[in-house]
DNA sequence: CCTGAATATTTTAAGCTTGAAATTAATTCC
DNA sequence: GGAATTAATTTCAAGCTTAAAATATTCAGG
């Protein structure tokens, strides 16, 4: 019972829920106070930043693993900032195109250049061994997931 | 530039997001379906099953890393479910004690049978040496998180 | 062409989440 | 003992998030 491989699965999901939250309040409260966003406006811009040509909504949401109702939202948001910019496809009127603007690609730039600096301030304590092996497990965790469904 | 190690921390991290996010959507879909509750409660309930002389909302709050107002909400919704009870401490006026009623312990003993299982169900291609890799690596991060602040 | 099914998005209602302000109680320090 | 500080919780406003319903458009057959 208490080498339980289904225990252990538990248990490893707790500590890996554990971990990501604890990072995502440092992260949080790092574009808070220096950037004054968040993490989800933060999502979207990098979303657009590596698909420059702009991608439709429905792209979007499945790009951040959110519904679509939400990224309907937070797009709104920043295009009213004038981060992004909203058009409706010509072939196809169903479709809404999203991309940056020059103000949002020019946040994004300053934004990511902090943020990536930050994260690696947090995962600093981890050696490169550590790492390594665990983006390995992560990429076949991710594969086994594409494939359960 | 290719090797730059803080590059390889930040695309950890994406990927480490991209595998709970996956999880997390995968399970909450199922506590909904098969048990009409969300994930919420269900941390909620379940700090409250492994603590169960109970605990203050501050105990509470940082055993879940949430903020104490969210605290506040999700038990408030459990008291109206008769789910938890809520006690004034009479040593400290201040402090709230929360814990699980007979219904609530009742309801989680159902519910974190099917999630451990469903749990193990997604984790289940992840060979064993993964998982005890996984978990000894998250156990050092959770350390560094601690330490860093 | 027209109708029905499928697709893309937005809207809606409810719940979750945060950070800050407000409230209440305990403690500390003259 | 009373004022000021500290602590625990709740309240509040704003934003995030989901699932489901509604809207609008395209596509496929007849």
């Amino acid at each position: 019972m208490i080498d339980d491989p289904t225990r252990r699965r538990l248990k490893m999901w707790v500590r890996l829920l554990a971990v990501v939250r604890q990072t995502e309040g440092s992260l949080r409260e790092f574009v808070r106070v220096n950037h004054h966003t968040t993490l989800p406006r933060f999502d979207v811009l990098a979303a657009l930043w590596r698909r420059h040509e702009g991608v439709t909504m429905t792209e979007l949401s499945r790009m951040l693993l959110v519904s679509n109702g939400n990224a309907t939202n937070v797009v709104a948001r920043l295009e009213t900032d004038g981060l992004v910019r909203r058009t409706v496809l010509a072939t196809d009127r169903r479709s809404v195109h999203v991309a940056l603007t020059p103000a949002g690609l020019a946040t994004f730039e300053r934004l990511a250049a902090d943020h990536e600096a930050e994260v690696n301030r947090i995962f600093a304590p981890i050696p490169d061994e550590d790492l390594d092996m665990l983006t390995i497990i992560l990429k076949r965790m991710g594969a086994a997931h594409g494939n359960a469904r």
